[in-house]
RNA sequence: GGGGAGAUACUCAAGCGGCCAACGAGGGCAGACUGUAAAUCUGCUGACUACGUCUUCGCAGGUUCGAAUCCUGCUCUCCCCA
């Protein structure tokens, strides 16, 4: 994996720039759309493809661990061959289930056990055997094992658990090494800083992690609960930190307005759930604010749904119509909702990244941010 | 014609003397959602001059300190037999 800086904004840290994998480049800033469970859901892949147009997506290795099971992408070929998927594809190692299934596991020192959310069956993951399963299922880039720190979280326990995180880091790296690729292109590892909230530990983190080299890095632990000004903080000690020739991926974020924040600082990959979810439960970004189509306001706006026209759906459709596929629960409005947000998300990272090239990146963002921060 | 059952809020449907403005579900209205246990979850849903008041359980009377609940009559619906 190559990463080359194309262009700097003068008046912010943002930075544009493109990501070579065995699978395409990655035009960096990118949003990547979450696929946990081997799809992105609500859309086909050809959508995905031709209309969305993400560089790279994302996988879970724990949810593909239990289901379909990795033997099962192994003998598949991989999970691009498996899912339909030929450009880039990201696996999260299961370490945001570490805090999100926090009721169905134990950590340990050695590992996390994990009682299945399917059947309640154990399951134990260790640093070393992420690594395995992330080989198995064959991603571009692969992430280390950590634990995502809960929020809020007390000085002591944040940092106990960011040293733990940096201990599994060695093990991932040792074991990084002496498993070989499976298939016939590339891996890259991407390390994860942790540290919570605090400063002094975000900075501790961030330089443990930048001196191991990767290839690319990650800041894990954030959109956790925190308010916005924090984590933005958090992101400016870290990026400060991490090598300017390195990729850096903030995990988990967020909105709109997060991901502008967040390229000003100097992130340069994104991914969130926040899109496709909220899409499905009826929320619709723009660049002028969201709208919940679901409100009765809409029922008889034949608008289109957005006059822009990130994708195909947002001029074919009115707002009246896919507040009607809404209300009477038709699956096809979910997946026009989540093709928008989609589109719309790329084409936020699209335009960012031609402002930074273009050198007014700075101004255009505030403008958005304030424009976005709005309710319909 | 004979026998039986029933009418409860937008809908379905509990309640069968006071804890009932009335369980529950649907519908409606709104909110939440940030490395996906989420096509999920939460709140409100008689009216108001709103920590109180008023009007509601087919209609009209009655019994009772007190009725959606008991009694009488009426209207309507459904089922069985002829």
């Amino acid at each position: 994996m190559n990463f080359e800086r194309i262009a700097n904004d003068p008046q912010s840290k943002a930075r544009a720039g493109s990501i070579t994998t065995d699978h395409g480049i990655i035009e960096t800033p990118i949003f990547m759309p979450v696929g946990t469970a081997a799809t992105v859901k609500g859309v086909h892949q050809r959508e995905l493809e031709q209309e969305i147009n993400p560089d790279i997506i994302l996988g879970n290795t724990y949810h593909l661990y239990l289901r379909p099971k990795t033997e099962i992408i192994e003998q598949a070929g991989g999970l691009h061959k498996f899912m339909n998927w030929k450009r880039p594809i990201l696996t999260d190692s299961g370490g945001y289930q570490v805090y999100s299934l926090s009721a169905n596991r134990k950590i340990k020192e050695e590992g996390v056990k994990f009682k299945s959310h399917i059947d309640g069956s154990l399951h134990f993951f260790t640093p070393e055997n992420v690594i395995d399963i992330q080989r198995k299922i064959g991603a571009d880039i692969i992430m280390a094992f950590d634990e995502c720190t809960p929020y809020p979280c007390d000085y002591r326990y944040a940092k106990a658990s960011m040293n733990m995180t940096h201990r599994w880091l060695e093990r991932c790296l040792i074991q990084n090494t002496k498993s070989p690729f499976l298939y016939n292109y590339s891996q890259t590892f991407f390390p994860i800083v942790q540290g919570s909230v605090y400063k002094d530990l975000r900075k501790q983190s961030a330089e443990y992690i930048a001196s191991k080299d990767a290839d690319g890095n990650a800041i894990g632990g954030l959109s956790v609960g925190e308010p916005a000004e924090e984590m933005y903080a958090m992101t400016e000690v870290v990026c400060d930190i991490l090598p300017e020739d390195k990729p850096r991926y903030l995990m988990g974020v967020g909105t709109p307005i997060n991901l502008l924040e967040n390229v000003a600082l100097g992130v340069d990959m994104f991914d969130c759930v926040m899109p496709t979810r909220n899409a499905r439960n009826g929320m619709l970004f723009s660049a002028h604010g969201t709208i919940n189509i679901k409100n009765k306001k809409w029922e008889n706006d034949f608008s289109s749904i957005d006059e822009s026209g990130y994708t195909f759906v947002d001029t074919e459709y009115s707002k009246a119509y896919l507040r009607h596929l809404f209300k009477v629960n038709e699956m096809l409005g979910k997946q026009i909702a989540t093709i928008h947000n989609l589109g719309f998300y790329l084409w936020l990272m699209r335009e960012a990244r031609k402002r930074i090239i273009a050198g007014d990146f700075y101004s255009w963002k505030e403008q958005m941010v304030i424009n976005m921060d709005k309710r319909l």
